[in-house]
RNA sequence: GGCGCCAUAGCCAAGCGGUAAGGCAGAAGUCUGCAAAACUUUUACGCCCCAGUUCAAAUCUGGGUGGCGCCU
């Protein structure tokens, strides 16, 4: 059987609580799927299960980096699938729960990242030629030795396209096979279910919970994570609710400004979040704002 | 009461006689090693209302309405 459950949705709909209950009623532990919990002290700002939480379900992949550690989807799914087989191996159902896409393709579907981890003097030779002879410069570069990738990537994004000519150059020389884009994994039988709720309420929602992560003391958690010596330059600290936090302390905006970031930056996070989970094609959508708890549990009941 | 200024999309705003820039908010989307990232697309048969001048008006003229400022 090897069922796992998936539980995902955009940022602020309910999933933690949701997850937790699902976890609760079919012998479950929960697998994070968040690019943010990962981190080690950065605990309001991502919204983690607080230790109450945590307390009646046992959850992976929560405080399991530090902020300064690079990471990747590569790793995520190394660890998640690590996470899992445990689960498995205690004869429990692996619960996974969070918002981030990428990450959770990696569970997905089969997905082959190769060896090349690329190299920091490569990636900023590269990038230094997009800022001094364009981004279209760059772009050429890609178009000779891959014209495949350079029809996908758009010139301006220039992250990708040096991750393109970097896979390709450092890596095995080997392009990396996209024809299994779509090839589901083999490994779990897995059951996808995704909360959203009518857009209003759920921006609503978005907005008064920067609001409560405030009243919190987001303000405090940033100020102590600036003194542990993280900055913006960091991968963890260009978290929404991290950037503009910093950003008020270096005195680039207010603080109502940097809220109404956070706020905003957050209302845009979700909306793309449910863009990639639209293209799901099994996955069974849940609109919170008309049916609950009762609805989903009844739901995987019947179709487990 | 008098004088002056202003009125363009949800918001800010350019245009000053030739057929509505731009930004923000919003919407749609892309995605295989930084993904809470990066990137793409999109938003006014109409410029407060009425009349006039003109081949042509958001742009000029007159009148209204609304707002702001100053003066008595």
């Amino acid at each position: 059987m090897r069922k796992i459950i998936v539980v995902a949705g955009p940022t602020a709909v309910g999933k933690t609580e949701y997850a937790i209950r699902i976890a609760e009623e079919f012998n479950g532990e929960i697998v994070s799927c968040d690019s943010m919990q990962l981190y080690k002290y950065m605990d309001i700002g991502s919204a983690k299960p607080t230790p109450e939480e945590q307390a009646r379900v046992k959850h992976y992949l929560i405080d399991e980096i530090d902020p300064k550690d690079d990471f990747s989807v590569a790793l995520y799914m190394e660890k998640a699938k690590a996470a899992i087989e445990h689960i498995f191996s205690m004869g429990k159902t692996p619960i996974i729960a969070g918002g981030t896409g990428l990450y959770l393709n990696s569970l997905l579907y089969e997905m082959d990242f190769g060896k090349s981890k690329g190299s920091e003097e490569y990636r900023d030779k590269l990038y230094k030629i997009a800022k001094e002879k364009g981004n279209e410069a760059l772009h050429k570069i890609l178009q000779g030795i891959s014209p495949d990738s350079a029809k996908r990537i758009h010139p301006n994004n220039v992250k990708r396209v040096v991750r393109a000519i970097e896979a390709i150059e450092i890596g095995e020389n080997q392009l990396q096979d996209f024809s299994n884009v779509n090839v589901k994994t083999k490994d779990y039988d897995t059951m996808l279910i995704c909360l959203n709720r009518n857009r209003e309420e759920l921006y609503d929602r978005i907005n008064r919970r920067v609001d409560i992560l405030i009243n919190m003391g987001l303000l405090d958690e940033v100020k102590g994570l600036m003194k542990m010596g993280f900055t913006d330059a960091d991968i963890s600290m260009k978290g929404i609710g991290y950037k503009e936090i910093i950003g008020y302390f270096d005195g680039k905006y207010s603080l109502d400004e940097a809220i109404e970031l956070v706020k905003r930056n957050s209302r845009r996070y979700a909306k793309r979040q449910l863009t990639w989970f639209k293209k799901y094609q099994d996955m069974k959508w849940f609109n919170l704002s008309e049916s609950n708890i009762e609805d989903v549990l009844l739901w995987i009941k019947e179709n487990k």
